[in-house]
DNA sequence: GTCTATATAAGGATAGAC
DNA sequence: GTCTATCCTTATATAGAC
């Protein structure tokens, strides 16, 4: 029991454990909307507790944003780095990212999050950390699908068509042409897909 | 000097001059980032003085927000109920919209932070106060481009192709086949039109 | 590793003088 | 309409016992 890997396994688990807690408020409620107060009732321990295995609550954020991208971003990127027609891998790819917004409403919002982050230092760290590997990976297919056209642009047109309709989503259930059909990954894969066939379908 | 008219000027003076400061510093810091006692040292009052004018920070929040909306939301919306082809009114208003994000940072992340309040009530009315007018505007454009298909998809799907460039911004900077010139939004309406082209152009 | 207790600062908001 | 002064609450973070 005193043996010291017992005691790191122990540690990990609750530091875990006070992440995965974190990531729901942070997504909900940003830096700045949740107190230590908020983190540490949520996980059962006094604020002072959470002291003991962070620094501060800025290393407390950091860390619970980017275990929930590393945990959730792996899956995206096996997509796109897949064998098969660059066309296929772009529809999985679509249709899987719609799935995992819909399924984990707080990869999309922490996202959101760190987009609007005023810390400069901190939204580059994040960049790195939790965009890029994901970005070069939809960058790389959407020059396959469109070589000689501008791939970055493209790549930055693919991820705000999958996006956007998911961080407008409460605000657009109040605007004309809304139906619930609209929220299934699926369809919305299908339109977005529908919209780029022309264009790289032809040449993919 | 005592005419009441005069009064109700010079109030309405302080009023709007609250408001215009008060924007960039939401715009930047989001609601829980910014304290009254930020918004009275720009404006140069005492935070006292502020609760003459609002009566409390939610309603001086909301009322920077909804200014800011109606003063530049009028001119997309001229844009977008013009005469002419649909097709030339679309990439009209691309091009409008994306000199809009490059020339008023703060329209945008006004924008974002809006789309990720926590409070559904308030996100409720400044949907309603803000994209409403001008998200009817665009839905309808989308149904004359494309009749008989999604044109609250296809509505989204617009706004996305435009915003989602400027909303990763900073962070874009880091990422592969990056080039300045993509920050011109002649150059990025261009690119959006150019992938919308061959699926609305044919039938626009 | 978690607790109680507390230092210290910052926040929203009000009372009352001018 | 703006000020000074202040109340009350909440926040981050630490000290030291267990």
């Amino acid at each position: 029991m005193t043996n010291p890997i017992f005691k790191s396994i122990a540690k990990k688990k609750t530091r875990e454990g006070i992440l995965e807690l974190s990531v729901p408020l942070f997504a909900r409620y940003g830096y700045d909307g949740v107190s230590m107060r908020d983190v540490a009732t949520v996980v059962g321990l006094t604020p002072a507790a959470l002291y003991h295995h962070f620094p501060d609550k800025e290393h407390l954020y950091l860390d619970a944003v980017v275990h929930e991208f590393q945990e959730k971003g792996a899956a995206l990127k096996a997509i796109l780095v897949d064998k098969g027609p660059a066309w296929t891998r772009l529809s999985n790819f679509v249709a899987g990212f719609a799935r995992l917004m819909v399924a984990d409403k707080d990869f999309l919002r922490l996202m959101q999050w760190v987009l609007l982050d005023s810390d400069e230092g901190r939204q580059h760290i994040l960049a790195e950390h939790i965009f890029k590997d994901l970005f070069v990976a939809i960058h790389d297919l959407a020059e396959e699908l469109d070589p000689g056209r501008d791939a970055h642009l493209l790549a930055i047109s693919i991820v705000g068509l999958v996006i956007v309709p998911f961080q407008t989503g409460t605000t657009r259930k109040f605007m004309p042409g809304y139906r619930p059909q609209q929220d299934n990954p699926e369809v919305l894969a299908e339109h977005i897909c529908d919209l780029l066939r022309l264009r790289l379908g032809a040449s993919g």
